[in-house]
RNA sequence: GCGGUAGUAGUUUAAUGGUAGAAUAUACGGUUGUGGUCCGUAUGAAGCGAGUUCAAUUCUCGCCUACCGCC
């Protein structure tokens, strides 16, 4: 299923086998929630080489697209997609607070937004939900507690989390479909010891840490990945999930993460800010609107070689939405090239230099 | 020429005899297992002149401008 290939210091290359193919690691998954990396076609991410990328099996199922799916014979058939597939399963949608009604330890009550419908989402629905979609990876379902919460709170959510991991993998029938654990723990130190060693203990594929990225100050985020990744067996995928700025999937890698998936690359697309090599870049300031250069001078992407700076700067000031497209493209493709120039130099055992060198040159 | 109506941020507008509110635009930030194309902060306004009044964007008059009607 996992096997690391390179290392370079606590930073790998490993390959994960799927029914789908195998990927090589450390990837980051754009996010597909309702089974669309939304503005990038399918022909996008072939084009830009996005192997994986991560759908939320509860949304496809509020949204009444299961059906569909099932009779397709899988989201891969469904949606045209060749990679590989992870699914969600709903459980950090409990901070949304239109969405959700009442966690107990059953499972997790949810109001659906497509329709107002009461749903008791449980372990074991979701393991079914998930086999349903037919998606590579499956996730267990987690409670997840906000930035903030109390250590009674983040507690009570780890507990539960380790109950419904042991529901899943004992309701987990598909035998095609690989399932990831996810730790939780809160920001409280002990509490992620505790749950990176439970869940670790358990007979999953992959190892996941939940419950990070939460708007919390960047140290206490490290310090409680720290906590948690020490407790996982170092065979074993990792994967960081909701984590996406470019600075921190390098940093994180260099902590031995494995994988990742986030909005953040397609949320700043559509926002208006580019990730370059040197950094960020917000298209729609106005020093950019006589702009000739490409977004990226140093990116080799479809947008940069065809348009301007001037040119998407001027589509995003009238709103025609397409610089959504051209924005997400190359956000998406920047994320998949720094990926490649990660695996490159951990191979090459270059990896502290790229690193540094890296975040040298990328500016806030 | 006569009569009517209206003049408030760049634009569209609100309220008011006493601190002129919003939307949009502009400027700059933010965004991290998607409730979206979002959010935050900042800048920015009474056509001109006179009168009444302690105080006028508000009431009165004149001028100017625009629109409408009439000759």
């Amino acid at each position: 299923m996992f096997k690391i290939s390179h290392k370079d210091k606590n930073a790998r290359v490993g390959v994960l086998k799927t029914a789908h193919g195998s990927v090589e690691t450390p990837f980051f998954m754009p996010v597909a929630t309702k089974a669309t990396v939304k503005h990038a076609s399918f022909e996008d991410l072939e084009r830009m080489k996005a192997k994986v990328i991560i759908s939320n099996a509860f949304v496809l199922y509020l949204s009444r697209g299961l059906d569909a799916i099932e009779k397709f014979k899988g989201i891969h058939k469904f949606m045209k997609f060749k990679g590989v597939v992870f699914t969600d399963c709903g459980g950090f949608q409990v901070l949304r607070e239109s969405f959700i009604l009442n966690t107990d330890d059953e499972g997790i009550l949810f109001k659906s937004p497509f329709d107002g419908k009461k749903i008791l989402l449980t372990p074991k629905m979701i393991m079914d939900i998930e086999s349903r979609v037919g998606s590579d990876v499956a996730m267990v379902l987690d409670d997840v507690v906000e930035y903030g919460g109390s250590y009674e709170k983040a507690k009570g959510c780890m507990k539960r989390t380790h109950k419904w991991a042991e529901e899943c993998v004992k309701a987990h029938k598909n035998k095609k479909q690989l399932l990831f654990g996810i730790c939780q723990g809160g920001f409280y130190e002990d509490l992620r010891k505790k749950s990176a060693k439970f869940v670790n203990g358990l007979k999953l594929d992959g190892m996941a840490i939940g419950g990070l990225c939460l708007g919390e100050p960047k140290d206490v985020m490290y310090k409680m990945l720290d906590c948690s990744l020490k407790h996982i067996d170092e065979e074993k995928p990792k994967y960081l999930m909701g984590t996406g700025s470019p600075e921190d999937l390098v940093k994180c890698i260099s902590k031995g993460v494995d994988i990742f998936d986030s909005v953040f690359p397609t949320q700043n697309a559509r926002h208006g800010t580019i990730f370059t090599w040197k950094g960020k870049l917000k298209i729609r300031n106005s020093k950019y609107k006589f702009d000739k250069k490409p977004l990226d001078e140093d990116c080799d992407c479809y947008v940069c070689k065809s348009f301007s700076r001037a040119y998407i700067n001027y589509l995003m000031r009238i709103s025609e939405h397409v610089y959504m497209r051209y924005t997400t493209y190359h956000n998406l493709y920047f994320m998949q090239r720094l990926m490649e120039r990660v695996r490159k130099s951990i191979k090459a055992k270059k990896f502290s230099e790229f690193k540094k060198e890296f975040l040298k040159g990328y500016k806030q």
